[in-house]
RNA sequence: GCCCCCAUCGUCUAGCGGCCCAGGACGGGGCCCUCUCAAGGCCCAAACAGGGGUUCGAGUCCCCUUGGGGGCACCA
């Protein structure tokens, strides 16, 4: 029941940060092509001048990439329908849209952008929808061609039929029938030369030959000016997705600027790279995203490639989604929990190394299994495993005091512990762990007093992956001069009177 | 203001007329495990926005209301 392959490409504006809603909207589309054994490419609209922010097109294919959304044509690796920069395109949808005008489904406009904006405040004083009011509609295309020669600003607009209307097909939502009367002259072709979104994108998904255009809902209102759009010129239509917005955390309006600030604050964001950064792996960001507008009955943590096997774009959903950060929190979790030991380690080295710290792999890969269940991010990695390549640690004495005992009766249970541990016969957690035990029974201390008088001492803080584990792990020498440093801070404590 | 879309637990969702006194996941609560922090296991609370229809039967189909969202540019 495989539907034929699609064509699909997501066609980002660089005008500004890769988010998540472009993630998923690429995500979607990669999938579809994937799942149908098609293809899947990006493209680069990037007709906006004004608006193009240097290094945006960077971090999209930087995200993209990292999150292994693999295009199979674009603007950077090339392919036979390019180039995949729609500022490379230009003369192309000029020639275009002059065949429109030709078709007597276009014309030139010379208004003023100040006599359409007066018009504008008429309309609106008179209570009317804004629209071009069809002055240059009907002018002589001679004339037009002679006030172009002479030089004349002028921009290109969709000759909308007055009458009549159009059925549009949405894969998610069905048949929509607009009424031509409420469609306006769209420009086409701006003074500059440049086309519009809804020029450059028609044009450029039919002759790139895309079958199944899934884009966000912002697009829903003018498909039916695509629709007209592409029938003006007599081509197929592709399939239509159009996927919801994504909401504030709350549920409460739509994601906005200030929600993304707030996030980074919390220590999320919802820019791609930014969470790359933060230590949030592909594998996670990627389940956390495909599950916003799309629901699967049971099993909800998939890899790519069980993402590619069960994705089916007509269950997407076409509400909108609020996003949730501890989700992702959870995703993630789940996902390095899914690592295996090699990949993990490889994976964590950088966040230590980035510490000045001196990485010894063998003792990594054995603190992996440590590590693991309690790492959310990868940066998680140093509060619970730096101290294992430090050269030393510095206890706070206050924290070395056991619960309920004096400083000088801790003095006392520590040198015990240094006694014991350096008498042991072999180096390993079982040995370490019986013999500290038989040492409580003999004591009548509990196990959170010793043992965290033992955690301070030799990880130089309270919290730490499992303690005779992490010793056998870091080493006898280490073990006891950390030990034995922690006496001495100790005894300096509780001489100068602490308690 | 006009046009369009959407509507199941707090959140993401399953449900495509009877299998649903509505299933899963996150989060929350409880218990177990336990040397800290996690992870893990078990259990619990939590929803079909409201009102009309259609039908033997509606969360599922239709209409209205309400609520949310999108659009109305020489931006995408």
């Amino acid at each position: 029941m495989l539907s034929q392959p699609a064509r699909t490409r997501f066609a980002p504006s660089p005008t500004g940060r890769f988010h998540v809603g472009g993630a998923r909207t690429a995500l979607y589309s990669f999938l579809l092509a994937r799942r149908t054994g098609g293809q899947f490419l990006l493209r680069i609209e990037d007709t906006d001048q004004k608006r193009y922010v240097p290094g945006a097109e960077r971090e999209i294919i930087d995200g993209l990439r990292w999150l292994h959304i693999d295009y199979d044509e674009g603007p950077d690796i090339g392919g036979p329908h390019g180039p995949y920069r729609q500022s490379e395109r230009r003369e192309i949808y000029y020639e275009y849209a002059w065949k429109l005008i030709e078709a007597g489904h276009a014309f030139p406009c010379f208004c003023s952008p100040e006599r359409l904006e007066k018009v504008r405040q008429q309309q609106l004083a008179a209570k009317q929808n804004p629209r071009y009011d069809g002055l240059c509609r009907s002018l002589d295309l001679g004339e037009a061609r002679r006030r172009i020669a002479s030089g004349e600003k002028y921009v290109i607009r969709f000759k909308m039929p007055k009458e009549g209307s159009i059925e549009t097909t949405d894969l998610l939502r069905g048949t929509i029938v607009t009424e031509n009367s409420s469609l306006d002259d769209s420009v086409l072709l701006k003074s500059d030369g440049w086309p519009t979104y809804h020029l450059a994108a028609m044009v450029d998904d039919h002759l790139m030959g895309i079958t199944h255009v899934i884009r966000g809902s912002e697009w829903l209102s003018s498909h039916p000016l695509h629709a007209h759009i592409l029938r003006a010129f007599g081509w197929k239509e592709p399939v239509f997705v159009h996927l919801s917005v994504f909401l504030n955390p709350s549920g409460k309006g739509k994601l906005s600027k200030r929600t993304a600030t707030e996030a980074i604050k919390d220590g999320h964001s919802v820019y791609v790279t930014d969470l790359r950064d933060l230590g949030y792996i592909p594998e996670g960001v990627l389940n956390w995203i495909v599950l916003m507008g799309w629901g699967v009955p049971e099993d909800d943590v998939m890899t790519l490639e069980e993402m590619i096997e069960r994705f089916d774009v007509r269950r997407l959903t076409p509400s909108p989604a609020a996003v949730n950060f501890t989700k992702l929190d959870h995703f993630n979790g789940v996902h390095i929990r899914r690592l295996s030991d090699d990949d993990l380690a490889a994976r964590l080295k950088p966040y230590f190394e980035r510490e000045g710290l001196q990485v010894d792999d063998r003792m990594l890969h054995k603190m992996i299994p440590l590590l693991r269940p309690r790492l959310v991010t990868l940066d998680d990695c140093l509060p619970f495993g730096a101290w294992f390549f430090k050269e030393q640690v510095t206890p706070k004495p206050e924290e070395l005091v056991v619960k309920d005992l004096t400083a000088a009766q801790s003095v006392q249970v520590a040198h015990k512990a240094y006694e014991i541990l350096s008498a042991l016969p072999s180096w390993d957690a079982h040995t370490a762990e019986a013999a500290m035990r038989a040492y409580l029974t003999e004591s009548g201390l509990t196990p959170s007093q010793v043992f965290g008088l033992l955690r301070v001492a030799v990880t130089g803080q309270t919290v730490s992956p499992p303690l005779f584990e992490s010793l056998e792990i870091v080493g006898r020498e280490k073990t006891l001069a950390r030990l034995q440093n922690a006496i001495l801070l100790l005894e300096r404590f509780s001489e100068s009177g602490g308690d």
